[in-house]
RNA sequence: GUGAAUGUAGCUCAAUUUGGUAAGAGCACUGGACUGUGGCUCCAGAGGUUGGGGGUUCGAGGCCCCUCAUUCACCCCA
């Protein structure tokens, strides 16, 4: 074996080890299962798009575009860039095949591979994936409270515990106009005492200065959009308030909390898990009216979520399922060796799962790599069955076996047993 | 992108105070004891340029510099 290797996967990527993509199989298999019980359809998109399509959907402003895109350009000269997040997508799909063509409302959801070029850490990878629903239509809170409730859902369906659900209003573009002033003026006596970062979002995205970590003690008394809205905002937070309590789903309003992304309005949510450390976030999501319309559709109210797969993994018990296979064909020599070959593939053929050693190892090695891939079953050929006609076939769990003639037919049936 | 810690066999870890023989163990792997029956036990074998490069020194796994990777804290997202 060589000593030293010349490639590893690169910075920020994951391999996966067959135990582990057993798991992430299942993950998957769950949402899938659940998000079809909540009748989402399941759409699949390319890994780089126009870069245009972030920059206009995900916003100028945000820390995904002006720093963690993979941007790259092809010979054509044309800016593409590797997925940051998958609503973009979503609706550009929903605008290019004219999805509003099959019914008012349409609900989709997805499990893609996202990029962005971050500092790694546990669970925060340059490639990760995301599962995320998206219900385009309705303007319903409805709508926001079904989207909490399938994420939930599908938490709960994979033994995952103590996640926290906060929400919050921002409100439209109306109401968001009156509370930036408020917020402004509210601020401008006591920016100095702001970090950097916020002394340049108040210019650019004043409101994310709400998320601001270090400033929080400083901004308790700040104005936030919520006593802002307006009567339509106020009434649609209100539904969805009681749209969860009715659901007996347990929730804090954060009144700071307000989301990376330009594109959200009215309804904002996290879900947030204790056991990730201080970056506790899990996923989250919120309503976009406005993005559709932005993109040159027509304004179609809309609302949604992602959620981070590997940061979930990390909350999910790891389950001890020891996988096995039914048979494992043991040969003892060359001329056996052949007629265990076509038995096993025989086996294959009526839906076992078979194998056998290629290496002619010895008897005991074979019965050792049968234990080592947890077989069910082992047969054993050799000259003295070869003769009768017969195989020996042994339960490997209890060590009880018997002769039986070597037909696929007959072994078939003992198998079953 | 900023700051800090860590890096020894596939995995988990040793290597005696300030640097001193040819870097060890357990698990896992391969073979044997048991030449036609796995797991248990015992024995043996294989596996390392001590993450990589440079420097200091008679001598470096341990010290210094650079680099790469991981983890943590920031920024921020999933």
């Amino acid at each position: 074996m060589d000593s030293y290797l010349k490639f590893r996967n690169v910075r920020g990527t994951k391999d996966l080890l067959p135990e582990e993509a057993e798991l992430w199989r299942w993950v998957e298999e769950v949402i899938r299962k659940k998000m079809e019980d909540y009748n989402y359809q399941e759409l699949r998109f390319p890994t780089f798009e126009l870069t245009e399509l972030f920059k206009k959907s995900t916003g100028e402003d945000t820390d995904i575009v002006q720093k963690e895109m993979f941007t790259f350009k092809d010979k054509g000269g044309r800016s593409l860039t590797l997925k940051p997040e998958g609503t973009p997508s979503v609706v550009r799909m929903y605008l290019q095949y004219g999805l509003y063509n099959r019914g008012i409302l349409q609900k989709f959801y997805y499990i893609e591979r996202m990029f962005r070029q971050e500092k790694p850490q546990r669970g925060r990878y340059r490639e990760f994936r995301q599962f995320g629903a998206e219900a385009i239509g309705s303007p319903s809170p409805e709508t926001d409270a079904e989207l909490v409730r399938s994420a939930l859902d599908i938490f709960n369906e994979l033994n995952i515990h103590g996640i926290k659900l906060n929400i919050n209003s921002i409100g439209c573009p109306k109401c968001r106009e009156k509370f930036i002033r408020e917020f402004k003026k509210f601020l401008c006596s006591r920016l100095d005492s702001l970090c950097n970062d916020c002394k340049r979002r108040y210019s650019t995205n004043p409101m994310r200065i709400l998320d601001c970590k270090i400033d929080r003690e400083k901004l308790i008394d700040v104005p936030v959009p919520l006593d802002y809205l307006c009567d339509d905002c106020r009434k649609h937070f209100s539904g969805f308030k009681e749209r969860l309590g009715y659901l007996g789903i347990n929730y804090s309003i954060d009144k700071h909390l307000v989301r990376g992304l330009d594109y959200y309005t009215k309804t904002v949510f996290e879900f947030t898990h204790s056991k990730l450390g201080t970056k506790d976030e899990v996923g989250g999501g919120g309503r976009y009216d406005g993005l559709i319309g932005f993109l040159g559709g027509d304004e179609t109210p809309a609302s949604g979520y992602a959620v981070g797969l590997d940061r979930l993994l990390l909350l999910s018990p790891q389950r001890k399922e020891s996988r096995g296979i039914d048979v494992y064909v043991i040969t003892l020599d060359k001329a056996s060796d052949l007629t265990g070959w076509k038995l096993v593939n025989e086996l294959r053929d009526s839906g076992f799962s078979a194998d056998k050693d290629p290496l002619g190892r010895s008897m005991k090695a074979q019965f050792r790599e049968a234990d080592r891939q947890n077989a069910k079953w082992a047969i054993v050929i050799g000259e003295k069955e070869r003769e009768g006609g017969s195989v020996q076939l042994k339960r490997m769990e209890t060590g009880e076996q018997k002769e039986v003639p070597l037909n696929i037919t007959t072994i078939k049936e003992e198998l079953k047993c």
